[in-house]
DNA sequence: TCTGGGGTCCTAGGACCC
DNA sequence: TCTGGGGTCCTAGGACCC
């Protein structure tokens, strides 16, 4: 049995938990350079603000109805979502860490300890709420598709009170009759366009069909699978995440721009700067990187034709981890790339091919002393920075400052919240108000 | 003025090997 | 008439996820 737990309008409600009276209100949260919207409250949903949308073409819309609007805040939310994960882990034996805000928890033999596991899961789902204040459903069923299903029914269902358990034949198609089939997870637009053409509309519709009418519509295997896991038959299983962390099988850092970049020197900056925050998660998970692509883009919402993304892939002679090493590589991508007087909008470095770092086959010219030796400098890179915070210490050519105001890159975030849990700069200040201080406990 | 940033898996086809 | 039969590895592209 699995259950899938998923926060509630995720960004929405770490925003809230330090800031109580946004509760009720409509909130929502901005994508990097406060692009989209991608976090919305239940308020902001039924204003009609969509997933996704621009946000200067809702800015009015949001005035009007006095929408709180929030930067996204990433130290924060990795935070929370580290805390929410960390109670999960110790409660269920497997975990497997789906994305920021999900986890899929593998819940066999739990009967044994906890009884009836929907009750269980409002336990998990009340600690959860008391100790971040971070709102969950729960949805549990015999495969992974049928739980992800279930949270959605539990989501929507308010009668439910956050919990699915698809206990049995007719709850199961109880649910699947309540879903959307764009809402099943694995349909996207694509499939969702030529499901409804041919009348299949509903999630227990898509269940109806024959394995071999779904692998060969569905995209092959991955379709085959999708029907089977309505059905109740298993075929993903749980991959369970170690402390937390998956090992990442590619590592990107890509960013729009504040504003158009057309010098050459601020360009390979920004480029710089991203090499430098791929390699410090590369190293994080202990890998080398033996493929690196860096690409640069014009605005594509602009008038001018296509193509508005170059891109180059380098094949490293030995795969690596050092950030002065992967910045030579990235600088030469870019150099090969390079369009003068052009605007480019946005840039970014994509690390492929990874490999346990120290199991890299070695290079025959390179002195095994001085490898290491570039191991302790990047090891001590990296602890001054996570002592010291990002960017303390880095590159000449990557232009990060701490705190610096300018990098000519930098994107707009006109309204972003403190980094109450993760800066020491920016901690929650509480307000002393005399004798009548509420104790905590 | 203004439109995110990460990831995954699968398939088909070509190059190359014995 | 008749033109082998297996493999592997890599890449590009397409679909999907949050």
């Amino acid at each position: 049995m699995f259950a899938l737990v998923d926060c509630n309008n995720f960004y929405v409600s770490c925003e809230r938990a330090f800031q109580p009276h946004l509760e009720g209100k409509p909130v929502v949260v901005l994508s990097n350079n406060d692009g989209c919207l991608i976090s919305r409250s239940a308020e902001a949903k039924a204003l009609g603000l969509r997933m996704g949308e621009p946000y200067f073409q809702v800015k009015d819309q949001l005035q009007r109805h006095q929408v709180r609007v929030f930067s996204s805040n990433y130290a924060l939310y990795g935070d929370m979502s580290g805390r929410v994960m960390h109670y999960l882990s110790s409660r269920v034996p497997d975990v497997e860490v789906y994305s920021i805000d999900e986890a899929f928890l593998d819940l066999r033999g739990m009967e044994r300890y906890h009884g009836n596991l929907a009750a269980f899961a409002q336990t998990l789902r009340q600690q959860v709420r008391k100790r971040t204040h971070i709102p969950v459903c729960i949805g549990i069923a015999p495969t992974k598709t049928l739980a992800k299903l279930a949270n959605r029914v539990a989501k929507k269902v308010p009668t439910l009170n956050g919990v699915l358990y698809l206990d049995s034949e007719p709850r199961r198609q109880w649910a699947l009759a309540q879903v959307p089939v764009e809402d099943v997870w694995g349909i996207g637009q694509q499939y969702a366009t030529k499901l409804h053409a041919q009348g299949i509309t509903t999630a227990a519709h898509l269940a109806a069909m024959s394995e071999g009418w779904a692998r060969k519509h569905l995209g092959g295997v991955v379709g085959a699978r999708l029907v089977r896991e309505l059905q109740g038959v298993p075929c993903l299983t749980l991959a369970p995440s170690e402390d937390g962390t998956l090992a990442r099988q590619s590592i990107a850092c890509t960013r729009t721009f504040g504003k158009p970049l057309s010098a050459y020197p601020d360009v390979l900056g920004a480029v710089a700067a991203f090499t430098t925050r791929a390699a410090e998660k590369l190293r994080r998970q202990h890998s080398a990187v033996h493929l690196l692509t860096v690409f640069i883009s014009k605005n594509r919402f602009g008038t001018e034709p296509p193509p508005y993304t170059f891109s180059t892939t380098l094949q490293l002679p030995v795969a690596t981890s050092d950030t002065a090493e992967l910045i030579r590589y990235a600088r030469t991508a870019l150099k090969r790339l390079w369009l003068p007087n052009t605007q480019f909008k946005k840039a970014g470095v994509i690390f492929d091919g990874l490999e346990a770092a120290g199991q890299q086959q070695l290079s025959l010219f390179e002195p095994t002393a001085k490898i290491k030796q570039r191991d302790r400098l990047m090891a001590d890179l990296d602890q001054l920075n996570t002592r010291y915070g990002t960017g303390t210490v880095g590159f000449a050519v990557a232009q990060v400052y701490k705190g610096a105001a300018g990098v000519e890159w930098a994107g707009r975030q006109q309204q972003r919240t403190p980094a109450y849990t993760t800066n020491f700069e920016e901690l929650w200040h509480i307000q002393m108000d005399g004798p009548r201080l509420p104790r905590r406990p």
